[in-house]
DNA sequence: GTATAAGATGTATTTATTATACACCTATAA
DNA sequence: TTATAGGTGTATAATAAATACATCTTATAC
């Protein structure tokens, strides 16, 4: 049980480009600071302009920014836009219907509010709220 | 973001043996009336058993039935006994300590708050809660 | 206007996890 | 003593996720 580290690294690059002194950065810049894979943080990236959290500028000269200051960025936005899908057990895929306790199955019921209890506090919170206790961050890149 | 079906499976048999008549069921029957497969079964209900939550019986005649009755059998514990972690995020797990933004990263208490308060959801019903919508069940083997 | 630096796109490969299958063992009641 | 039940360990298959690679597009600087 645990998010892709797809959406973890969506959530990585909002707080870095928030921490960056002149609020803005490259895919580079980031993927060297946590030392992962540039590949993977472009598609990342990418999905995070296309879903209106960040404004990627291409060329040189360019790079990311957020799109709307850290109070306006909600966590659970975020995570509702990079996870693909929430289907806390089978029969909440509309492909899977064949569970023979559908359709009064009360477990499903009880899934459904853990998973929006789930996702109510991820909504409470917003990217400056995260990025309290984060003082300043050595933006050098990591020697691994 | 979804439970595996080995957790899912635990949960159904559970729910089958509370609704048999008599109380007690073999893991053939439950395969067949799921139509799921019987091998994997069998290490769930395995593990039912060594958690506490199952009696198995081996032998002719044997089977499996309830330890306690569906009042005493939370589902909040049974999730935890068969999901084999609930490490929402990288930084959760011991052994995966080198996220930069470590140790002050706000999302990491958001995603330990966001948890328990799913958690939270399993652990306010038990199984007699999630029957209560459930009647009766036909409990003939399902034909595919 | 051309070189350079940035993101965009599509595909392929690798890796990790989960699910399933198979072979064989142990226990127990009829 | 045989049939029936679960137990155990290993191997394989299926799925999902992460990573790599190649190529394209855009924009600035000079
Ligand atoms: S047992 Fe209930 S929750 Fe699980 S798949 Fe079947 S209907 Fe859904
Ligand atoms: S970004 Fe925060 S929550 Fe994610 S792995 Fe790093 S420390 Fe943990």
């Amino acid at each position: 049980m645990q998010i892709t580290s797809y959406t973890d690294y969506a959530l990585r690059v909002l707080m870095f480009i928030a921490k960056s002194p002149t609020g803005q950065t490259t895919i580079t810049e980031i993927a060297d600071f946590f030392n992962i894979s540039r590949n993977h943080l472009v598609k990342v990236v990418h999905q995070l302009g296309s879903k209106g959290f960040v404004k990627t500028t291409r060329g040189k000269g360019g790079g990311l920014a957020l799109q709307r200051p850290p109070e306006m960025i909600n966590i659970g936005d975020v995570v509702r836009s990079m996870e693909n899908h929430f289907n806390w057990v089978e029969c909440f895929d509309p492909a899977q219907q064949h569970c023979r306790l559908l359709p009064n199955c009360g477990l499903k019921h009880l899934f459904a509010r853990a998973g929006n209890a789930y996702l109510d506090v991820l909504d409470s919170a917003t990217l400056a709220d995260v990025l309290l206790g984060i003082t300043t961050i050595d933006l050098n890149p990591q020697i691994p």
